[in-house]
DNA sequence: GATCCTTGTCATCGT
DNA sequence: CCACGATGACAAGGA
């Protein structure tokens, strides 16, 4: 993290180099810029911000990470950005062109940035030295985040751990741990000679910073919803506005540096920066990693209302005629959280006025003239969509929603989960499964965003799966098996008992005939209603039953509805190359008899149950405990028929994820069976290498033996002094130590045999001694 | 059409 | 005895 911190620093100083001789640079960041979401208003964050509140009431779990925290951390990136540019106020800058660079930078950070922004003491040192050498160390890291937050996100937890609308903050901790480092790392750089800082500013600071530490801790109390905390927002406004300003005027770089003459002619704002510079003398202008604390613990502060910061500003800023002209998203959110006071303060115009320099930045046609002074945007269905639309493309493919595909996913889930209770509390309906069958069909097209993936479609995902598929195959149960209900169940049902490849095949004609004709019965709900009298308490538990722990588990069961496109996703997909075929090679039209095509890809249990108008489904009958299982059972009247088919439902699903484990156990113990398969040869190989060098040592041995043997022979003497035959005479090993020399007994008589002959024959006896 | 693969289902056994 | 999981065997469907 380091490593990449100082990279990813010292190539915003490359970065900044490069601007500095005139060259465009860009990271290639845009697919990452978060233009839309200025263009957004409040209520989409506040949307959002309720639901995720509201979706961590039913899982807390989930969406670890959504991009908007990850925008409000680009806030900090930007104002590091800006420090740096004003620690190079010494250079003569072509400031319209660094600025331009600065709109690309920040809004390029913002998906690599993280909540755990690296400390000041840690970064500071680090912007001290590693400015020359940062760009060359990581390269990888750059990669990444151009790659986009889900490498990062999956990289380290504990930075990505902090979803904005998750109810614990893990800001709080990395603001505790600033406000100590704070001292150690402000020296430094005070003595690095920008000079201008009083003694006096940290320790100021530091108490501003526990003051703001206070109150954001507080605020995130109050999470998302500060609607309802009207008054204390109101309170931290005017607590907070003259440190935002402040900041402001840190931030804007032709407040305090040498080199105003080269701003543009609307520099006049120096006038007031500098009239307020004087009214400030303690602040220091030039402490970029000073500037970057406090900006972090502004959006600290703001945090709690992170999803909806990041959006409200365009609708506040542009419509005051320089729309568009947002510095940076942080000034947006400034103006958009505190208008009333901003309008009322001194140095507005300074603020507006720096705006102005960003016109030229940021191309005309983001600027969506819509401003709410109200500061409260509920005109958000009002933004035009057109460029949202691209970036909504554009990020789709990182997993980073577009604001308005949080929005629709956000109105759609918000919407089923209306309907879910609506359903549990009134059955189903058709209007209901329709809706929600389009609601579907619209996330999977708009399909990669992480918030409608995680939630809905993951079958890893406890939530996910199971609310989904429950809602799914209440859809499923509510839509088809009212349509065959209606044809049929009425008379079938005391056939279906019989045996169920009549009711098969019956089905199967009547989802074939229904498909043709196109029609959508209704009857279930009412059926439905009259076979469980449906209190809602009792229903309810369905969606907070414990049943859902079990939910979460790795069963495949969803596997088995290839078609339905609620159940399914990429994850099942991607698991299922069956399922895909599956739906390859079955390919229907998104027209109005798809439905029933999938109709006819569900399974049997599926349509048995919806013949027979059970009305729970089968991820519940299967999935349920046994205790929560008998309960629904005795809760609700279900005559022999439904009572066996649930029977079987359960036994069959519940075996059928039972087959799944154990094939996929079976092909596990099969694959380490293989690995030890491998092993053992590569074990055989090795000892049969050992064994050839050991053969081929021991022949060696025997060879100097031998020549060991004939050398002793040859040295050795007979009582007439001549040298001994080794053909005649053989070297016995007594046990006992002694070594004696016998003549050979068994002669071979014909002498004329060649030499060499008989010393084969003699090697072959001193062998076979 | 034969073959292989995947998946669902049933029967059976053990816990 | 029942619920449940594991597993072999078989069938169906697709490639």
């Amino acid at each position: 993290m380091y490593l990449k911190k100082y990279f990813t620093e010292g190539l915003v100083q490359l970065a900044i180099l490069l601007s500095l001789c005139g060259l465009r640079v860009d990271v290639g960041l845009e697919p990452y810029l978060p233009s839309h979401e200025m263009m957004l208003g409040p209520s989409a964050g506040i949307t959002q911000t309720q639901f995720h509140n509201l979706w961590n009431h039913l899982d807390n779990s989930h969406h670890r990470s959504h991009p908007k925290n990850i925008d409000l951390d680009g806030f900090a990136s930007s104002r590091r950005l800006l420090g740096w540019v004003r620690s190079l106020d010494r250079l003569q800058v072509p400031n319209a062109e660094l600025e331009t660079w600065l709109v690309h930078r920040e809004q390029g950070t913002l998906p690599g940035e993280h909540h755990s922004q690296p400390t000041p003491l840690e970064r500071a040192p680090v912007s001290l030295e590693g400015d020359r050498a940062g760009p060359a160390l990581q390269p990888g890291d750059i990669l990444r985040n151009q790659e986009g937050e889900e490498q990062d996100e999956a990289d380290d937890d504990v930075n990505m751990e902090s979803p904005a609308w998750s109810d614990r903050s893990p800001r709080e901790e990395t603001q505790r741990q600033v406000l100590p480092n704070r001292q150690t790392y402000s020296d430094p750089l005070n003595e690095e000679g920008e000079g201008e800082t009083g003694d006096g500013l940290e320790e100021e600071e530091e108490e501003e910073e526990l003051a703001r530490t206070s109150r954001s801790t507080r605020e995130r109390k109050d999470s998302a919803g500060y609607r309802e905390s009207a008054q204390n927002d109101e309170d931290q406004m005017s607590l907070s506005l003259q440190e935002c300003l402040r900041l402001l005027e840190h931030t804007f770089p032709f407040t305090h540096q040498p080199s105003e003459e080269i701003l543009p002619p609307n520099g006049g704002a120096v006038d007031h920066e500098r009239l307020s510079a004087e009214r400030r003398p303690l602040l220091s202008p030039l402490i970029p990693s000073d500037l970057e604390l406090q900006w972090q613990d502004l959006l600290a502060i703001m945090e709690p209302q992170g999803l909806d910061v990041s959006t409200p500003f365009p609708s506040n800023l542009e419509t005051d005629g320089f729309s568009g002209a947002i510095q940076n998203p942080l000034d947006a959110t400034i103006l958009s959280i505190y208008p009333s006071s901003l309008n009322s303060h001194n140095d507005n115009q300074m603020i507006y006025q720096d705006v102005h320099l960003m016109e030229a930045a940021l191309p005309p046609a983001s600027l969506t003239p819509q401003f709410e002074p109200s500061g409260t945007n509920p005109n958000l269905p009002m933004i035009p969509p057109s460029h949202l639309l691209v970036d909504d493309e554009e990020d789709g493919d990182y997993g980073l929603p577009s604001p308005l595909g949080d929005l629709l996913e956000d109105a759609t889930i918000l919407d089923e989960m209306s309907l879910l209770d609506l359903a549990l509390e009134e059955g189903f309906s058709p209007e209901m499964a329709a809706r929600l069958e389009e609601e579907e069909s619209e996330e999977k097209a708009d399909s990669d965003s992480g918030l409608s993936l995680d939630c809905s479609f993951s079958p890893a995902s406890p939530c996910g799966s199971e609310s989904s598929c429950y809602s799914s195959s209440s859809t499923s149960s509510s839509s088809s098996g009212s349509s065959t209900g209606s044809l049929y169940s009425e008379g079938n049902e005391q056939k279906d008992e019989e045996g169920g490849i009549n009711l098969d095949m019956e089905l199967e004609m009547t989802i074939k005939q229904e498909e043709e004709e196109g029609a959508v019965g209704g009857y279930y709900t009412s059926d439905v209603n009259k076979i469980v009298p449906t209190s809602y308490q009792e229903e309810k538990l369905f969606n907070g039953l414990p049943w859902q722990e079990h939910i979460g588990h790795d069963h495949t069961y969803n596997q088995a509805w290839p078609s339905t496109p609620t159940a399914t996703g990429k994850a099942s997909m991607k698991q299922s190359k069956y399922s895909s075929r599956q739906r390859t090679t079955k390919p229907y039209t998104r027209s109005s008899p798809k439905r029933f095509a999938e109709a006819e890809l569900w399974s049997r249990d599926d349509r048995r149950a919806r013949s027979l108008k059970i009305p729970f489904s089968n991820e519940l009958i299967i999935n349920l405990p046994v205790d929560d299982y008998n309960e629904l059972l005795a809760n609700h009247r279900l005559n022999e028929q439904q009572l066996n088919l649930m029977r079987d439902i359960r036994r069959r699903g519940k075996n059928k994820m039972a087959a799944q484990n154990c094939r996929r156990r079976k092909l596990g113990a099969l694959l380490g069976l293989e690995e030890d398969v491998s092993g053992l040869r590569r074990q055989r190989a090795w000892l049969r290498r050992e064994k050839q060098e050991a053969l081929k040592s021991l022949q060696e041995m025997e060879q100097r033996l031998e020549s060991l043997y004939q050398e002793v022979m040859f040295s050795l003497r007979d009582e007439d002094g001549r040298p001994l035959d080794a053909t005649d005479y053989a070297i016995q090993f007594g046990d006992n130590g002694s070594v004696t020399v016998t003549p050979r007994r068994h002669r071979t008589l014909p002498r004329a045999d060649s030499k060499a002959g008989k010393k084969h024959k003699d090697k072959k006896c001193d062998e076979s001694k």
